[in-house]
RNA sequence: CGCGGGGUGGAGCAGUCUGGUAGCUCGUCGGGCUCAUAACCCGGAGGUCAUAGGUUCAAAUCCUGUCCCCGCACCCA
């Protein structure tokens, strides 16, 4: 039911903000990114900002207004507030130590009214100092769709962690780290990424398992076969020097301009790299020829693993915890050790390997996996409810409809506005189901309409009903109708 | 003309701003190695870069037209 109120409220001068607004994202090339946000901003505010209201008439919840406790404040103008006054302000004098932040990170569908037009338009009315850099990322889709809680097709991080380590057989800390190092490697800058199960599968088992786990496995094996475990002294060899020098670099660099999945292939690169290396240098021939040149070689390997200990910290912290335990010492914890002689005592005696992350045998998860289990557990405890009694169900009037208009719903790409027949009663009914009829389909049709369903707006038209449909696995619909040509305005129970 | 994003070997993507051997991960085929988690390394096959035209010595990349695909309710932040 829509009603038409009328209230008092308070409002924010935005329009007065919309020249300093430009003026400062044009000074400031890396205020708003990635470039693309940056010019849907630019147009968005070009476009007028319009004066925002920022308080409701006090509902009985919300944050009052400090002067006028008729009022609450606006949840998002309330939100924003949030940043500066987590630092201590205004009362604190600590929060400069704590304010402009370097950076703020958000998806880009609350970038543009939000965080770059009203943040800081706030922010510039306090007289303020802006945040540095404002990224809007892009999204991560299920199966193409946007993630949302409503549609159900959410995959709970944790659920998902779980899950891999019953099936890999590996540490929940580790399966967390997994999901993580998943998350950093496809996150998605400007454009949207896609998420699948059959991916997650796959990049846990290459990445991790077969480069990264194996990679330290081996150099381990070899570290206790030929040279009894203990780390080599000597010079790292000039190979490994390079492509260590050359993943930290891109790394840093990465970082620095936000793009986390470039800096994750970096960190990774060492490891694939190592596993060349070792393929070329073929430490085992080395060994059996007593070639002098084994030491650095070895020596090389380890060092290779401690930089991907390093680099990988930020992205699998107990990942890296594993490795450094493995390689028998303490982890590496700045930056600039990282990849230097110091952080590879020599003669220490490395852990024999054990497997960090186990393979899956995708072979046996590929069935269940096609049907996108984890899609429907969160659903599953709405969907099944307590048993309800028979009065329960009665309470729903179903009856048989029979449809004699039907047209699509303008600005709308799901709904179809249909008219129907309830015996000698006309209803209009409003369905999602332009995807999958069409208006010719439809007409003369005999369905099933929930009869006294309450009434609603949708797209500003009312519906007077409900029709069943049963639900696809692409969330399409599929029609339910009598099996032969029913009584016009039957009860159906 | 509502706004925005996209169409690159079988899959998913990078490259497009700053024209000049079309790159990566996976799959596939063949080979190598034996230190390792049936893993690792090398090589091959496979691409009208949606499409039509234009600019240019040169276009995936710049310009114009066309076709196709996706997102834009609420909740949450």
């Amino acid at each position: 039911e829509v009603r038409w109120v009328q209230e008092n409220n308070y409002f924010f001068r935005m329009s007065s903000f919309q020249e300093p607004l430009l003026a400062h994202i044009e000074a400031n090339p890396k205020f708003i990114l990635p470039e693309s946000r940056k010019n849907e901003v630019t147009s968005f505010i070009r476009q007028g900002l319009r004066d925002v209201c920022i308080s409701r008439q006090n509902p009985g919840c919300g944050i009052p207004v400090p002067s006028d406790p008729t009022q609450v404040v606006y949840v998002w103008f309330d939100a924003l507030i949030n940043y500066v006054a987590a630092t201590g302000w205004p009362s604190n004098p600590d929060w400069r130590d704590r304010w402009p932040a370097e950076v703020q990170w958000m998806g880009k569908d609350i970038l543009t009214r939000f965080h770059a037009t009203l943040w800081p338009a706030m922010l510039l009315g306090c007289e303020l100092p802006l945040p540095d850099t404002l990224v809007g990322h892009a999204w991560l889709l299920m199966g193409g769709e946007k993630i949302s809680k409503s549609k159900g097709n959410v995959v709970a991080p944790m659920e998902l962690a779980q899950d891999l380590a019953s099936r890999a057989g590996c540490a929940p800390e580790v399966a967390i780290d997994a999901v993580r190092y998943y998350m950093a490697s496809v996150m998605p800058f400007e454009q949207d990424a896609m998420f699948s199960y059959e991916e997650f599968d796959l990049k846990y088992n290459t990445h991790l398992a077969n480069d990264l786990g194996n990679a330290l496995n081996r150099s381990l094996a070899m570290t206790h076969k030929f040279v009894n475990g203990q780390i080599p002294d000597g010079p790292v060899e000039e190979d490994a020097l390079r492509a260590i020098a050359a993943a930290k670099q891109g790394f840093e660099s990465s970082m620095e301009t936000f793009r986390v999945d470039q800096a994750t292939e970096h960190a990774v690169n060492v490891i694939r790299f190592l596993n060349k290396y070792i393929d070329t240098r073929a430490p085992w021939a080395l060994a059996k020829k007593n070639d002098p040149e084994l030491g650095a070689v070895l020596r090389s390997m380890l060092m290779c693993l401690r930089t991907a200990e390093g680099l990988i910290r930020p992205i699998m912290p107990r990942t890296a915890d594993a490795i450094a335990a493995q390689l028998g010492m303490e982890p590496v914890l700045t930056w600039d050790a990282i990849g230097t002689d110091a952080s590879l005592p020599a003669e220490t005696t490395v852990q024999q390997p054990q497997p960090i992350f186990p393979r899956l045998d995708l072979k046996k998860v590929e069935k269940p996996k096609m049907e996108a289990p984890k899609v429907e557990a969160p659903v599953a405890p709405v969907v099944v409810q307590e048993p309800i009694a028979i009065e329960d169900f009665l309470k729903v009037q179903l009856r048989v409809a029979r449809i004699v208009e039907a047209e699509p719903v303008d600005k709308s790409d799901k709904l179809m506005k249909l008219q129907v027949m309830i015996g000698e009663e006309k209803r209009q009914i409003v369905a999602g189901i332009r995807k999958d009829y069409e208006p010719v389909d439809l007409i003369g049709r005999q369905i099933v309409v929930v009869y006294n369903l309450k009434p609603a707006m949708l797209r500003g038209v009312e519906s007077q009903g409900m029709l069943l449909a049963a639900t696809r696995e692409d969330g399409g619909a599929i029609l339910l109708s009598p099996e032969s040509e029913a009584p016009e305005g039957a009860r159906v129970k």
